[in-house]
DNA sequence: TTGAAAGCGCTAACAC
DNA sequence: GTGTTAGCGCTTTCAA
């Protein structure tokens, strides 16, 4: 591999020159630069990112935490953040952190080892330290999916979500409602399921049942018990999408149609639901601009406090094919 | 940021000292060992890894390419190969070429550039010229996938995917089949429609019709189109799981049920295929094993040459709700 | 065992 | 503009 040290032989000027016509800051002379220019070509030279790292104190590396990248939803994260940051010239680390706080924790401070220009992190559960480690470092940290106090974050307006659930609802007319609560994540949950209760409190209508567990599939699956009770609800709000999933199969492996018999809206938008039949109405996230509200602000670290430089992202209520008017109950 | 100068200082010892405790490959005697850890607390020092990179020429992290992370059968590949990297010390660069060839191709040289001790490909599309580029490197390079020619790679016996797949069908009672078959990764497509039509054959059944289109939802959906034949196949068989979402919803849509007036079977075993109501038969591809022997391929690159390093991994016949015997015809 | 010293390949003063 | 030079923080000979 040939170094800047050859490329300077080569074209008979010297290494600074070559330096400075790499980093165009000085500039060179149009015969010198051609020179220069050709002997790279010879050579097939290429800049060694790691001395260039160690000598400027930044690698041009951002690392990303994710729980679980098998998830769709930050899946599609990861994607529009490893896109913005490639177009600003940044390159990503994929670090998996499987829900498990100790694997997080090293992957933080191996990402700090490697000065990395910054770190995104999208965390679950109360177990993290993320929250602490990151007040502690200089290396810009910008969390993602959810707020952290007195940090910088970035994360839909759970509450507006909710709010925009029960609302659509309450247009439809329903007046007999179910919730499946996760409580895996707690903050963003609370806020869903607040803005939910409140919008419909607001509308004069209480919330009549609800069921707790981890948001995942078997959640969801639990609605069937909803549909058991003498007064079942007449449409269903999930926490998120997945739980959502999970009472689809239920509701229609044990007859009940979906939107006629109950309806039901999740939260999130993975692209799943748009699949299902009929299609899951949702309280969409904005992907995109969560993604590039973290690039931007992991970018342009600007000198505003921490908690001034958080992001809120609107959601957007997607009225699908889940729900829709309740059916006259007379006959039950 | 305490360098191990200022470790070697407070410690009483040399910097080749600390860094011999540190790499624990020279001995070090106990107190010294003592005082240099003590330093090293006291500072909270850490080896910067962009200086040790520099200096032993590798930089523990390898590169990932895929065209869309956010394709479940990707991300799960990726999640587990970050895991066995990770677990193995090596940090994973997560590459998003977005079926852009171009992008590819700047992901590549870029991970060169960076001087990665591996990357991992899976490369889509014919535009890729990364065959040729890996060809060329000194760095160790694993398609994953799809095989290539002469080179290291991990993937999916395609054709016996598809011989099981016909071979089920088959051992229900089908004669009459369809298959919808993808364009876009010719040669993987091409073995599992390959095995499926000469295992359908060695049966002593032709495959009555076959769609052709780029591998995605849009051409599940044509599945309809078979379905107003004269005599419609009893099964359909998809090139992979995406495809027979597709199907899956359009003939649900338009009123046939699965697998009572139609089979279907797809390929892959993404998770929302085993959500689906009935939930999809498919080949599974064994996940865990492509991505534990890439990341073998690229911890462990052995003298054997090229061609003779690339693994097959078996894939696996998933029975589920979409596929069973067909029904009598009699009255069509 | 220990320490001194020579770089890894590059950037960024600095003097010319 | 151009060349010289002093490191970035670490590893690794090499002698002692």
């Amino acid at each position: 591999m040939a170094t800047i040290k050859d490329v300077a032989k080569a074209a008979g000027v010297s290494l600074g020159s070559v330096s400075h016509y790499l980093n165009n800051q000085v500039p060179v002379s149009p015969d010198k630069a051609a020179r220069i220019q050709q002997a790279i070509d010879a050579f097939g030279y290429r800049v060694d990112q790691s001395a260039r790292s160690l000598r400027r104190r930044q690698t041009q590396s951002v690392g990303l935490i994710v729980p679980d990248i098998s998830n769709p939803f930050y899946a599609e994260l990861a994607r529009v953040l490893e896109h913005r940051l490639w177009d600003a010239g940044v390159q990503t680390f994929l670090c998996d952190s499987a829900h498990d706080a100790k694997r997080e924790r090293a992957h933080f401070t191996n990402l700090l080892d490697r000065q990395a220009d910054g770190i995104v992190v999208i965390y679950e559960g109360k177990a993290s330290e993320l929250p602490k480690l990151a007040a502690e470092t200089s290396t810009p940290v910008v969390f993602l999916d959810r707020p952290v106090e007195g940090l910088v974050s970035v994360a839909t307006d759970n509450y507006l979500g909710g709010t925009l659930a029960a609302r659509h609802l309450l247009s439809l007319g329903h007046t007999l409602i179910g919730a499946l609560v996760g409580d895996g994540e707690v903050a963003n949950i609370r806020a869903r399921v607040g803005g939910f209760t409140a919008a419909l409190a607001a509308g004069g209508v209480a919330l009549a049942y609800t069921l707790h567990g981890s948001q995942n599939l078997a959640l969801g699956e639990r609605a069937e018990e909803l549909m058991r009770l003498p007064e079942p609800p007449t449409a269903i709000f999930a926490t998120n999408d997945i739980v959502a999933v999970g009472a689809w199969r239920t509701l229609l492996t044990h007859g009940f149609r979906i939107p006629e018999d109950v309806s039901l809206i999740g939260f999130d938008n993975i692209e799943m639901g748009r699949l299902l039949l009929p299609p899951l109405s949702t309280v969409a996230q904005d992907i995109s601009a969560l993604g590039a509200h973290a690039a931007e602000l992991l970018l342009n670290p600007s000198e505003l406090p921490a908690h001034a430089r958080s992001a809120v992202i609107t959601p957007q209520l997607l009225h699908r094919g889940s729900t829709a008017a309740p059916r006259e109950r007379s006959a039950m």
